[in-house]
DNA sequence: GTTATGCATAAGCTTTATTTATGGATTAAT
DNA sequence: ATTAATCCATAAATAAAGCTTATGCATAAC
């Protein structure tokens, strides 16, 4: 194993051919760079640097180490940059993860505000239930996660992000849909189209039944809120998604939605990571930014206000 | 300026994804690969390995500076190796010098001797006056010269090589032709085709006229011995010449020679090179070669003899 | 539950690298 | 032809890395 301090000091004298001024280079004393030649000289056995009066040469042997010891050097430069580009973010990996019903609706907006931010930072995401993504962060794949709080989990934090608010879709021509309000007693009746296990919104729905005492009469489980909305369309039942989720449908007239009697339900909608493990740079900022979107209002609100107010910003933006 | 032992450290624990067993190809204890880690992300302030449980793996930032630090640690194993084959004469460049004559006549025997020793070594010839040739040991073009001991200097060391006999030259048919030996003094009445300055051949004719008080009727001078053959034979003068540089003339009867009074003339053949450098193992080896050719008889002797010998050497060895 | 594995930490020690001070040799300048 | 300046070498002292020993703690395997 070649002593890289020996070859590196070598190789500031061989490139300036004199002694002193690679000691300024490498902001150490004259005798330091005579010494660790010396040395490197001794452990090749061979000499590198012929003098003749006050000036010094390379030998062949010196000269042909020379062109390898630039070959390291350079790329001792290109790694001093990376890590430089990594601490700044301007190079860097962003592993997410989060459920479909996100991906779908929400995390292309929350993606491309950050992306403007962090232009350089490529970003992976996973998709998966929130339990799915609380695994994921355990085993490293991502690093944060968009999610429900389903399940909770000693090792990782969860901040609450947002609430979305909730709502019952039914086809239009259900008898239901002419009802001014429901309750989930109402919707145990009826064949429900369930989210799959791990969801946060099954969670919560299943909550709300056990609620009031009932259990709804699960028809079919899916993840997929796409086709969800498609079996509720045709009649074959009912469900309870987030109202964003349905928004096109509802205005179409393609769904329906009736009021829960009560308050507004919402999802809480959460970001996590791991609790002991330090956020990388670009996990951090993308925390951060969704923080500060956050903190920009008191009282936490869904995406979809959210949404509408980015919008507006970028608009503004565009404008100027 | 990064560490490169840092550097080090964290690539074989990267490739490893163990510190322990990092710290066994190291040579050193497993503490010391974690005190280096933890100062390299210090330095890095970046985080490049995370821990669960008693796995350890790569960040995003980790695994990105891992592929580079592979490159610079390839790399060193490349300078090790040429480090060896430069020792081990594997590698490397001989720079000789020596007189045209020389060149032609005998270093291609000298040359393809030392290349069946080291093979991978390559060869660069120069050629001049022996004179030139001391400058080119001063300007560290060459390393070792193969020159008559012409011009003394304080820098240079010359060891006798060999001793190559002289002759007078002349055309078959010159008056002088037919003489039984003849002296200088007879030759300062002919027009002399010398040798140019800085050449050993000429310091010694000038030295023998000199010693018998008269000075050479010198028609021209030139460095190329051809050139001085083929004026003698066309009975332009005379001259006097290493007999090896003649002998196929003489012995097709284009050129004569007549012996002269006295003892046989040598001229001292020398193998010089800096009196304070150490020499490269090549230029080393080149001038041990040369010297168990000659240290292989007591007394000194021309090449022509030593040309014999190593040709009788090689049939014997290309026999086996 | 016990053992083995593997990283972390702290204190002390060893080695390496560097500085300070100085000398000597060479080249340039007055 | 001194004198001054440049530049590497050397030696001793100091500073800084780097490493080891000893031990702890957490996790995983048996």
């Amino acid at each position: 194993m070649i002593n890289l301090n020996q070859l590196r000091v070598f190789y500031y004298a061989a490139k300036n051919l004199n002694f002193t001024a690679a000691a300024g280079e490498l902001f150490i004393t004259q005798p330091a760079v005579t010494a660790q030649v010396k040395s490197f000289e001794e452990f090749c056995n061979l000499k590198l640097f012929k003098k003749r009066g006050r000036k010094i040469y390379l030998t062949d042997e010196g000269k042909s180490l020379y062109t390898y010891a630039e070959k390291i050097f350079k790329f001792e430069k290109e790694i001093e940059n990376i890590i430089d580009d990594m601490r700044e973010l301007k190079r860097g990996i962003l592993s997410l993860g989060t459920t479909k019903a996100y991906a779908r609706y929400f995390m292309p907006l929350m993606i491309t505000t950050f992306h403007k931010n962090y232009p350089y930072i490529k970003i992976q995401l996973n998709e998966g239930s929130s339990l799915d993504m609380i695994y994921s962060l355990l085993d490293f794949t991502i690093e944060v996660a968009v999610i429900a709080k389903a399940e909770d989990n000693p090792e990782v934090n969860f901040f609450p992000f947002s609430q979305e608010e909730m709502a019952v879709i039914l086809s239009p021509n259900h008898p239901l849909a002419k009802r001014k309000s429901i309750t989930f007693k109402d919707l145990a009746a009826e064949p429900f189209i369930m989210k799959e296990k791990g969801s946060g919104t099954r969670k919560l729905v299943e909550a709300l039944f056990e609620q009031e005492d009932c259990v709804p009469d699960v028809l079919m489980e899916t993840s997929n809120t796409e086709f969800i909305k498609q079996l509720v369309q045709r009649g074959e039942g009912v469900s309870f998604v987030v109202k964003e989720a349905a928004a096109a449908e509802l205005k179409e007239k393609k769904l329906a939605t009736v009021p829960l009697r009560g308050p507004k339900i919402y999802l809480d909608v959460s970001i996590a990571y791991l609790k002991d493990q330090i956020l990388s740079p670009p996990a951090r900022a993308f925390v951060d930014t969704l923080g500060k979107l956050k903190s920009e209002d008191i009282h936490p609100m869904g995406i979809g206000m959210l949404m509408t107010k980015i919008m507006a910003q970028r608009r503004r933006a565009e404008a100027e």
